[in-house]
RNA sequence: GGUCGGAUGGCCGAGAGGCUAGGCACGGGUCUGCAAAACCCUCUACACCGGUUCGAAUCCGGUUCCGACCUCCA
């Protein structure tokens, strides 16, 4: 399959550095709040690659880390440990705040259908495997100590001939030049010889809860070196894929390139593949910006953009009726047109297993199937698939009116494409809540009943009463021939 | 200010020199006691101004607007 790889800014074609076993790496999240949609996107896009990926014969390694050591936030609350932060406002312990908000991500991406990493790395758990890499870099003589604190010395990277900016195509000149101007003032910036140079390990002050021993007394570890020793660790020195949101392109991932350069004399991916934002708006979501819903948010539609719940399915197949590397807008709009477009595949998955064979087929598969493979392909083009599973849904439906037929070799190939592709490679979950439906299933049925013998001997004004009733509490009648059926408007 | 990316029909979104995705909404139909649902059909858009070409939404130049990143929003 081809891959758009960040690294070399072109689409190439995807060879594991091992045969028919593929490392990928993902950075996960940072566990101080509750997920919002911009979080969801990137693992979303990464499992499908991974689903592909398996379907191709590939053993696939994932590895997604949870990030739960300190972080300074910005501007006004410089210096402080997010997650330090929050558990102040919620009188927690930091491993608390963490495990709580690593427990919902998980759910949310369970009720996404996201395959769980085959390993899922704590930041807080390898701190040793990240002083040994930062010690390892000060040997290299690429890194340097003050004060407690370690820095990365992005001159004497670059003076041994390496890249600072490969990735991003940052100019260190430029960088420099353009620090002044719109950058904020961040603490440790007198402390550093460049102002490229980015932190390793930072001193902590007493107040800091989350702080570990180190050669240099306590503090705690820098941004990036986690998902550097973190991925060496459980990948290898060199792996296949490296994934993340492009927000992350730099200076994350420039930095992680660095580093692992320093301490392991060669590049730690092979691939980078970055997906795009979620905007809302034309902005992105982000945290900071606070401009994000919550997923859970989402689940409920309590909240001020939404005047109902979605699904987690529709969530998944909206996310996915966009190609990756562009951007999404969100709107209500968009996600309900997700909602009506996916319900229609779902109707017509159904209807599959029902059709009725005919001798001779006058509608193909094949074609559609050959489509997928080849969307697939060509750096995950899901739209192009979901395209293609429409068509496929037009042809089911057309047999099922009786206005083509369909031979049961052709009923198994539809059968088989959709098990494959819709619910395999996409990974569209089933969008039922499965709470209360049992109950409520079996007293619909009895007014189902009800209303049917009531239309049975005309009586309309009961019949009807019956469904708009129901309608006011939310649920919907449909008729057909076949009879009567319900669902949550 | 610097670097990079983008502007596609009412909305969301593919595509990328001629064959002009797809979904939703709208409209027309089939079905139905009525309605809804479902299904079928339909809807010809590529920011602006020049240029290249037999032919451009797609290539080139310029303009306008928008976004991301610019060293601690993983």
């Amino acid at each position: 399959m081809k891959l758009y790889n960040t690294l070399s800014r072109n689409t190439e074609e995807f060879t594991s550095i091992i045969p028919q076993k593929a490392g990928i790496y993902v950075c996960g999240p940072t566990v101080y709040g509750a997920p919002h949609l911009g979080h969801v996107r990137g693992p979303i896009v990464f499992d499908v690659l991974r689903r592909y990926l398996i379907q191709q014969g590939y053993q696939v390694r994932f590895v997604r880390n949870i990030t739960d050591v300190g972080h300074l936030v910005g501007d006004a609350d410089e210096g402080e440990d997010k997650l330090q932060k929050q558990a102040r406002l919620e009188q927690l312990e930091p491993m608390e705040v963490a495990q709580t908000y690593t427990d919902m991500y998980n759910s949310v991406m369970d009720r996404l259908n996201v395959i769980r990493p085959s390993i899922e790395p704590k930041a807080s758990g390898h701190i040793i495997e990240q002083i040994e890499m930062i010690q390892t870099i000060l040997n290299q003589g690429m890194a340097y100590e003050v004060d407690g604190s370690v820095y990365f010395d992005v001159e004497a990277y670059r003076n041994a001939s390496n890249n600072y900016g490969e990735l991003s195509g940052r100019v260190v000149e430029d960088l420099v030049a353009g620090a002044g101007n719109q950058s904020r003032d961040l603490e440790g910036q007198t402390e550093k010889r460049n102002p490229t140079d980015f932190a390793l390990w930072k001193k902590s002050s007493p107040e800091h809860i989350m702080q570990w021993s180190s050669p240099w007394g306590k503090g705690y570890p820098g941004w990036h070196i986690e998902c550097s020793a973190m991925s060496a660790k459980y990948l290898g020195e060199f792996f296949d894929i490296h994934g993340g949101g492009m927000d992350l392109l730099f200076p994350h991932h420039e930095c992680e390139i660095a580093q692992s350069k320093a301490a392991h004399k060669h590049t730690p991916a092979k691939y980078w593949v970055h997906h795009n934002m979620i905007t809302i708006n034309g902005q992105k979501m982000a945290k900071s910006l606070n401009n994000g819903i919550k997923v859970e948010e989402l689940f409920t539609g309590n909240h001020e953009l939404l005047t109902r719940g979605f699904g987690a399915a529709t969530l998944r197949f909206f996310v996915l009726q966009a190609h990756y590397r562009g951007t999404l807008d969100f709107s209500e709009e968009a996600l309900l047109a997700s909602d009506k477009g996916l319900a229609r595949l779902v109707a017509a998955e159904q209807l599959i297993e029902g059709l009725k064979v005919s001798e001779v087929s006058t509608v193909d598969f094949s074609d559609i199937i050959d489509s997928i493979e080849y969307a697939l392909n060509d750096d995950l083009n899901t739209p192009i698939v979901i395209a293609q599973l429409f068509e496929a849904a037009r042809r089911v439906n057309l047999v099922n009116d009786g206005k083509e037929t369909i031979d049961s070799n052709s009923k198994d190939l539809v059968s088989s494409l959709f098990r494959d592709y819709f619910r395999g490679v996409l990974g569209i979950p089933s969008n039922q809540d499965s709470s209360d439906n049992g109950t409520l299933d079996s007293v619909l049925k009895l007014l189902i009943e009800l209303r049917s013998e009531a239309k049975l001997s005309k009586n309309y004004a009961l019949s009807d009463q019956i469904r708009n009733k129901l309608k006011e509490s939310g649920i919907e009648l449909m008729d057909s021939k076949e009879g009567t059926s319900w669902k949550k408007a």
